[in-house]
RNA sequence: GGGCGCUUAGCUCAGUUGGUCAAGAGCGCCGCCCUUACAAGGCGGAGGUCGCUGGUUCGAGCCCAGCAGCGCCCACCA
């Protein structure tokens, strides 16, 4: 106990490790597959990048996790919170071609499997760091049990997947139009391109028409005419409908053009005549397969001109544009500025260049119709409801998934060529000659099946049982078509039932001066730099570094911050984080050392204060599970808050404190109360809570894995908290007066209590206010109006009457103020007829009181 | 081009079915207090026409419509 006292704050530096250690070697975080995932609870994690580190995203979904995992383990339900990491293709193994550039070799010098088996190496040494970053936040992760998206397990289930949806005629190889990234060398997923407005020239060329005259089309990239094969024009537009079969000259190629009508092309913009260069647009592509136009391909996947672009070949594309233009010379009737939206790969930042390309796809309507029925029926709940709308236009309008990547760190597809023949399996084919698909899996197909994969599926386990459907899956926005959707449908499709009944879809964290939270802007904040006090980003004028606000304050900021708005993130409410956990602390080290020896927690109020507070945390406890129930995080954290300051520290621990030391009743009361504070806070700051917990007497084992409070309906009592809260008003009331008047807060002044109905209460009126009540008579000198009547303010020195005047005539005003709104809703007829009776009554007794109030104020003078 | 969201105190944000909101919190600001849990504290205070306009209602920060500003998502106008 003296190391509790001694402390007058809680140092998380010292305690966090400590508490972690506890926390893992009980073994609490890791639940024996026993049951059914009906009684059962269980979230699996948002795989993080091998590569990654922690960053704000990671630490608030979390710590929303967290709170969730807690408040359900402390209900008794058996919960798992699965945990592993993704392999994340793209960004794992750009760190180790990295560290290649950096020896001065390339992964192709070195070879695939050579550069496979080095960045497993890589992960070896770097992949845990996320998960040592989490153990910080204090998650109660399933650790003993951590996934991988490659492990053998996982690798069975993927091409288990991929084989099966192959044979059900859902994933086929087709030459077509994909969204190619130059600088990942890779086809990319349409979610993976990002749309940039950008400034380009747009050019009007003239093609020359077959037994003469011409026509005038417009395009940004001149290039690609070397790859046309049309041009278009509208059949509804009388400028141009003449040309139609016709034939235009391809300029620089020579090519017969033939002239097409098509809907497509816009009669607003541009000459109304439209090049048609399948092999580079998409939309050109698909009206090009529509009129079954040829297909040219001009620009080759190393973003170079190829032979077919005769004399340009080889050229990097925006040399060869400059070229063409000029050889076009009088050809070129116009140039603008021409300021538009093109696709950019979000994998590298490189502008994308649409190809036809042999790909693997993967057809989703099918797969589309049941993931949107189970949100529309309800089967999978996304909240907000915003987001399930959203959830539902993207699935409806569905288009078909490029799954291949031509990278060497991920899934390889399993399937294997043997000249015309080809041969898809788990294994591989018998025989000689076979030569394996080089490509590997979009990242995300994996990632749709985390929350069966991990759990062991394809094979039925005692871990799919227990915990599959898991209950809430957290994230954030950007994933929701990406991951969210995906694992609906492969979780409907496989496993056969929703792989989760709810989604919560969180905000994103901004920087605080509302851009992007982005290392390289130097806006990131790095929660551990919170955690531990590291230097403050740039973003932050200020410099320095942050105070060690540890993870319990942190995780407090980020739930109170959490909402499905995206948020600005604030310090503030990192630092209200801390304040709660001090005074949590600090309130434990007033109460654990005045609790008696033998005195057991339990309710015995003996005032009406003791039954106030009992009261109270009934609805603090209600409140907790309420928030968290409901997915409100902030309302969870800053609840807490409210409670533990407004209620039990400044206003019950104040009015106990004379009661304190040699009244058993009052100490069992408030060690209940602060027993059930502590495991109602759990959730949301651990730490600091398990910390307490551990000189709570008669605590048995560990805080997080104690039971949840229940509410406890025989203690709520209305009439006390009308009670206490009356008594607040007059405490406020009079401390407000003492500082207006100028009375130091210290000495107790004599005074009379001028209203009734204030037996009970007027002690601890008393105390707070610092007043002694007088028995007899007296000169008033002042009266406080307090709520019902006032308090007379019997004699004391230096009073300041100016001040008095003044506050006393403010008083007035604001009084009579309220008495003309009061007494003017009782006027209106329509309010007294229409409104319920327990408005309008609750209208009277405040007119009545107010009234009482102002007479009060009146009759003492001044 | 569609769709969604936001606009409340100097800053960042709460405000859950319209009355209990005479509009709150944290931070910042002003004043008092080192009262024996906590000065990274306590107490008190200043500060808001709840974006604008209109409507519904006995009653609107909350519901409806329009407008303005900001943000996000989706979309194949060269």
């Amino acid at each position: 106990m003296s190391e509790l006292e001694s402390r007058k704050r809680f140092e998380p530096r010292e305690v966090e490790p400590r508490v972690m250690r506890r926390w893992l070697d009980s073994g609490l975080f890791h639940p024996e597959p026993e049951g059914s995932a009906a009684e059962n609870s269980s979230i699996a994690i948002p795989p993080p990048n091998v590569t990654g580190a922690l960053h704000m995203g990671h630490a608030l979904n979390g710590a929303i996790q967290d709170a969730l995992i807690r408040f359900h383990r402390m209900l008794g339900q058996r919960t798992k919170w699965i945990l592993g990491t993704d392999h994340a293709g793209i960004a794992t193994q750009r760190q180790v071609e990295k560290q290649l550039e950096a020896e001065g070799t390339t992964r192709e010098q070195v070879g695939r499997e050579a550069f496979v088996e080095r960045v497993w190496r890589w992960r070896e040494e770097y992949g845990g760091t996320i998960i040592e970053q989490f153990k910080r936040l204090g998650a109660s992760c399933d650790y003993d049990d951590e996934r991988f998206t490659l492990d053998d397990g996982y690798v069975e289930a993927v091409l288990k997947v991929f084989v099966d949806l192959y044979e059900q005629g859902l994933i086929y190889r087709d030459n077509y139009m994909v969204n190619w990234d130059p600088g990942l060398r890779s086809a990319i997923s349409d979610l993976e391109v990002e749309q940039r407005e950008v400034t380009d020239v747009l050019y009007e060329i003239a093609y020359p028409l077959a037994g003469g005259g011409e026509l005038v089309v417009a395009t940004v990239r001149p290039e690609t005419m070397l790859a046309d094969t049309a041009v278009a024009v509208n059949p509804d537009d009388e400028r141009h409908r003449h040309l139609i079969g016709r034939t235009a000259i391809l300029p620089l190629v020579g090519r017969e053009l033939p002239i097409i009508a098509d809907e497509y092309v816009k009669t607003d913009f541009g000459t109304g005549c439209l090049k048609i260069t399948p092999g580079h647009d998409p939309n050109d592509f698909e009206i090009g397969r529509k009129h079954g136009l040829a297909e040219v391909t001009v620009i080759g996947e190393d973003g170079l001109m190829n032979a077919n672009a005769g004399e340009f070949a080889g050229l990097p594309a925006l040399e060869a544009r400059k070229r063409v233009v000029q050889a076009l010379g009088d050809a070129v009737r116009a140039r603008t500025h021409y300021h538009h939206e093109v696709p950019y790969s979000q994998r590298s930042g490189e502008r994308v260049e649409p190809l036809i390309s042999l790909q693997w796809f993967m057809r989703m309507d099918e797969l589309a119709r049941p993931a949107i029925d189970a949100v529309r029926e309800g089967r999978v709940r996304i909240h907000p409801e915003s987001q399930a709308r959203r959830y539902v236009e993207w699935l409806e309008n569905i288009r078909p998934w490029c799954i291949s990547r031509q990278l060497w760190w991920g899934h390889q597809i399993p399937v294997w060529y043997r000249g015309e023949e080809t041969y898809v399996g788990t294994t591989p084919p018998e025989g000689d000659g076979w030569e394996r698909d080089p490509d590997v899996l979009d990242t995300w197909f994996s990632s749709a099946l985390w929350p069966f994969a991990t759990l062991g599926w394809p094979h039925d386990t005692p871990e799919l049982r227990a915990f599959y459907p898991t209950d809430v899956l957290v994230t954030a926005r950007d994933i929701l078509f990406l991951w969210v959707a995906r694992m609906v449908m492969m979780g409907l499709r496989f496993p056969g039932d929703v792989p989760f009944t709810d989604v919560y879809v969180h905000s994103v964290i901004q920087a605080p001066d509302g851009r992007r939270m982005s290392k390289s802007l130097g806006t990131g904040i790095d929660p551990l730099d919170l955690i531990a006090g590291g230097p403050r980003p740039p973003v932050f004028q200020q410099g320095g570094t942050f105070p060690s606000y540890g993870a319990d304050a942190v995780r407090f900021g980020l739930l109170a911050m959490s909402s499905t708005q995206d948020v600005r993130f604030s310090e503030e409410k990192i630092h209200q984080g801390a304040q709660l956990a001090t005074k949590v602390w600090n309130a434990s080290r007033f109460v654990l050392p005045r609790v008696g020896e033998g005195v057991r927690a339990a309710a015995r109020p003996q005032t009406v204060e003791d039954r106030w507070i009992l009261s109270r945390l009934q609805y603090a406890k209600r409140a907790m599970r309420r928030a968290l129930d409901a997915f409100e995080f902030h309302h969870a954290a800053l609840g807490l808050y409210d409670f533990v300051f407004g209620e039990l520290c400044d206003r019950y621990i104040e009015l106990v404190k004379p009661r304190l030391e040699d009244e058993p009743d009052v100490q069992a009361t408030l060690l209940l109360v602060l027993r059930e504070t502590l495991a109602l806070a759990h959730p949301v700051i651990p730490f600091v809570t398990e910390e307490i917990w551990s000189h709570v007497p008669e605590a048995e084992g560990l805080l997080a894995g104690s039971r949840w409070p229940e509410v406890d309906e025989s203690l709520i009592d209305p009439e006390a908290e009308a009670a206490v809260e009356r008594q607040f008003a007059a405490v406020q009331a009079v401390r407000a007066w003492r500082d207006a008047v100028r009375v130091p807060p210290g000495p107790r002044l004599p005074a009379r209590l001028d209203a009734p109905g204030y037996e009970q209460l007027a002690d601890g009126i008393a105390l707070l206010a610092r007043l002694e009540w007088s028995p007899d008579g007296g000169d008033a000198i002042a009266a406080v109006p307090i709520p019902g009547g006032a308090v007379a303010v019997l004699a004391t020195e230096a009073v300041d009457l100016e001040a008095d005047r003044k506050l006393r005539e403010q008083q007035r005003r604001t009084l009579r103020a309220e008495i003309a709104r009061a007494e003017g809703k009782l006027a209106n007829e329509g309010f007294v007829a229409k409104a319920p009776e327990r408005v309008v009554q609750a209208e009277r007794d405040k007119l009545e009181q107010l009234r009482r109030e102002l007479a009060e104020l009146d009759g003492a003078g001044g």
